[in-house]
DNA sequence: TTGAAAGCGCTAACAA
DNA sequence: TTGTTAGCGCTTTCAA
C-alpha cells in the first residue's frame, strides 16, 4: 500500500498537504495542489491506513456491540430473532455514521471491559447488562454507552455520566397485561417459562406475579420454569417443561423463540395448542407470524431498540449529552391464535 | 490508560523488557524482572493498546465478515436464519482464535475492497460473491479469503492463490432432487421462487430446469418468480406471487424464510398448504420446524458453512495453504408436511 | 539479559 | 499556503 509520505515525496509536497487533501480539509490548500494531489490519489488508488489514523487521533472509529449472554446461549444467540433484528437496526445506523461495528459475545464483564478497552472503541452498545456489571462498567469505561435491556437500579444508573442511556421496555407492565389477558380468558393455572430470571426477566416475573395476585391467584415457585437453552440440554429441558405443562392451561414465555419451540414440542407430543394449552410469547418477530397457530405475543420492536441505541451513541460521540438515563418503550399485546378462551 | 513506556519508567527498566513480559516472551528476561513487571502490570491493570500494536506489527487482528447482498435485502439480512446461523458459526471460531470480527454489509464490491483494505483485515470471509466481484477481489485483495456460497467460474477460481477457499453446497444436485421429489409426487406445474437468479440461485435454477426436462416437462420463463425482498415491496411481491400460485401445484423456494413467508401468505388468503399448493424450502433452519405445516426442505448446515470458512481462514493465516479451491458440502432433502402426493 | 533507537502511517501544532 | 517536527503506543532490530 502506498503511503501519504510516498505520495508527498513523489509530488514534491509535504505529507501535511497530502493529508489535508485526503481528509477534505482543502480550505488551506492551493487549488493547483488540490487538483494535483486528488488526481494522483485516484491514480494510485490511495486508501488510508485506519490503524495509523486511529493511533494518531486517539480514537478507533469502532463501536463495540457487546452481547452479554450466558454461556449456554452463546452458540445460537444470533438466531434469536430479537437479537437478529436488533443487530440489523444497530448495523445500519453505525455504518451510515461512518463507523465500524465489532460484535463481541461474552458472559464475563471483565473480559468485555478488557475487550472494549484494548480496542479503544469510541462507544459501546451493551445488550443485557445486569446491576453488578453496571457497577464495574461505570468504574472502568469512560466512553459513551448505550444499553439495550439493561436492568439496573436507580442508584447505579445515576452514577453514570451524561453519556449513558438505557433503552428498555415497560416489561413489568407489559407482562402484567399479558397475564391479565390470560386470566380474563379464564386461565388460573399459568406457568412462567424462561431461561433466566435476571434483569429484564425479573421485571417480567414481577408483572406476572402482580397480575396473579391482583386476581386473587397465589403464584408459587413451582410455576416458574427455568430451562437450559444450551444445545445439549435443550431437548431435555423442553421435554421436562412439556411434561409439566399438563398441569397448566396457559404458559407465558419470555421470548417468541422459546414460545414457538415450546408450542412445537407440545404439538409433536399431542398436546394441542391452544385447545390443551395456551401460549403467549414476547417480541412479535417474524417467527410468531409464521408459526401455527399464530402466536399471541407481547409486541416490542427489537429493531427500534437497536436503532435508538445506535443513534444515541452517535449523538453522544458528537457531543450531545443524555437528558435522561432511561428510555422506556411501550409494549402492547398482539392477539393471534395461541390463546383459548376457556371460560 | 497507562502505557508500556510509563511502566518502564516507573520500574526503571526499558520498554522492550516490559513489552516482552506483556507478550509472554520471557525467555530473555530475568526472573526478578518478570515478577516485578508482572506484579505491576496486574496492579495497574495494564491493557495493551491494540491500535498501536497493530500499527507496529502491520496487522490488525481483525477478520472482515462481509455480507454482499443487494440493497433490498440489507435491512433484514441478519434475520435470515441462514445468515444468523452462519454468523454464529463464524463468530465462535474467530473469537476463540483470538481475533475480532468486523461485520460489513454492502452490495458494492469496490466499497467492500476499500473497507477491508483501510482496516487492513488479516482475512476476509465473504458471503455471496459473484464472478465479476471475484475478479476484482482477486486483483486487489492479497490476504486470505474464505467464501461462503460464492459462485464463480473455474478460471476465475484458479486465479486465486493458495489462500482462497469457497465453501459451497451441491446446489444444482440438491435442487434437482427436490424437484424430482415433487414430480414423483405427481406435480407437473412447479414454480421457482427466488429474490435473485444469480450465483447460487443460478445453479439451483439449473437443477430445477434439468429435473423438469429429465421428466419431460418443459420449463418456461413464466415459472420463475423473482420477487423484491425490500420492506416496501415485500407484501406486494408476495401477493403477486400468491395470485400466480393458483396456476401451480407446487413451488420451490430458495430459502426457508421465503418458503415460510409464502406459506403464511397463502394460508392467510385461504390457499391451503399442502392441499392446494405444495411448498419446498432450502436451509432446514429452526423456522422450517416451527412453521405449520412443517416445511419440507433441502437441508444444509449454515452453521457448519460458517465454521468451516472461519477455520480455513485461521489455517491460512497460520501458514497453511488450500489444497483445493472448493469444498462442496452435501445437501439432503428433509421430508416434512408441506408437500402433498397428488398422484 | 538489557536497552537505545528507529519505525509502523498518520495527524496536528507550530513555524516559516 | 506550506512544510517541519514531534508524537500516538507499540514492536523489533541491533548493539552493549
Amino acid at each position: 500500500m502506498i503511503t501519504i509520505k510516498e505520495i508527498a515525496q513523489h509530488l514534491g509536497v509535504s505529507p501535511t498537504t497530502v493529508s489535508n487533501v485526503v481528509r477534505g480539509k482543502t480550505k488551506e490548500v492551493s487549488k493547483e495542489n488540490i487538483e494535483k494531489i486528488q488526481d494522483y490519489l485516484k491514480k494510485v488508488n490511495y486508501i488510508p491506513n485506519m490503524t495509523a489514523r486511529n493511533l494518531a487521533q486517539q480514537k478507533s472509529n469502532i463501536i463495540g456491540v457487546v452481547l452479554k449472554v450466558r454461556k449456554e446461549r452463546t452458540t445460537h444467540i444470533f438466531t434469536d430473532p430479537f437479537v437478529a433484528e436488533m443487530l440489523g437496526g444497530i448495523e445500519e445506523v453505525v455504518r451510515k455514521a461512518g463507523y465500524s461495528m465489532m460484535v463481541r459475545i461474552s458472559d464475563d464483564i471483565e473480559e468485555i471491559l478488557d475487550y472494549v478497552t484494548t480496542w479503544n472503541v469510541d462507544g459501546m452498545i451493551l445488550f443485557c447488562m445486569l446491576n453488578d456489571d453496571a457497577i464495574r462498567v461505570q468504574q472502568q469505561f469512560k466512553k459513551p454507552i448505550a444499553c439495550v435491556d439493561a436492568y439496573i437500579s436507580k442508584e447505579v444508573e445515576d452514577k453514570f455520566g451524561d453519556k449513558f442511556i438505557n433503552i428498555a421496555l415497560d416489561d413489568e407492565e407489559g407482562v402484567y397485561n399479558c397475564i391479565s389477558y390470560l386470566i380474563d380468558n379464564g386461565h388460573r393455572k399459568i406457568g412462567f417459562y424462561s431461561d433466566n430470571i435476571e434483569g429484564v426477566n425479573a421485571a417480567r416475573l414481577r408483572g406476572y406475579k402482580r397480575a396473579l395476585m391482583d386476581h386473587g391467584i397465589k403464584p408459587t415457585k413451582d410455576d416458574i420454569f427455568k430451562f437450559d437453552p444450551s444445545l445439549k440440554m435443550h431437548d431435555i429441558s423442553l421435554n421436562k417443561m412439556i411434561d409439566k405443562a399438563k398441569d397448566y392451561t396457559a404458559v407465558f414465555c419470555t421470548s417468541d423463540m422459546y414460545a414457538v419451540e415450546l408450542m412445537n414440542g407440545c404439538i409433536l407430543k399431542g398436546i394441542n395448542v391452544p385447545d390443551d394449552l395456551s401460549i403467549i410469547g414476547v417480541d412479535d418477530t417474524l417467527i410468531s407470524k409464521v408459526a401455527r397457530p399464530q402466536l399471541t405475543t407481547l409486541h416490542q420492536s427489537p429493531k427500534e431498540k437497536g436503532k435508538l441505541a445506535a443513534v444515541k451513541i452517535m449523538e453522544f460521540i458528537n457531543g450531545e449529552n443524555a437528558e435522561e438515563h432511561q428510555i422506556i418503550l411501550k409494549s402492547h399485546l398482539v392477539i393471534r391464535d395461541s390463546v383459548k378462551n376457556i371460560k
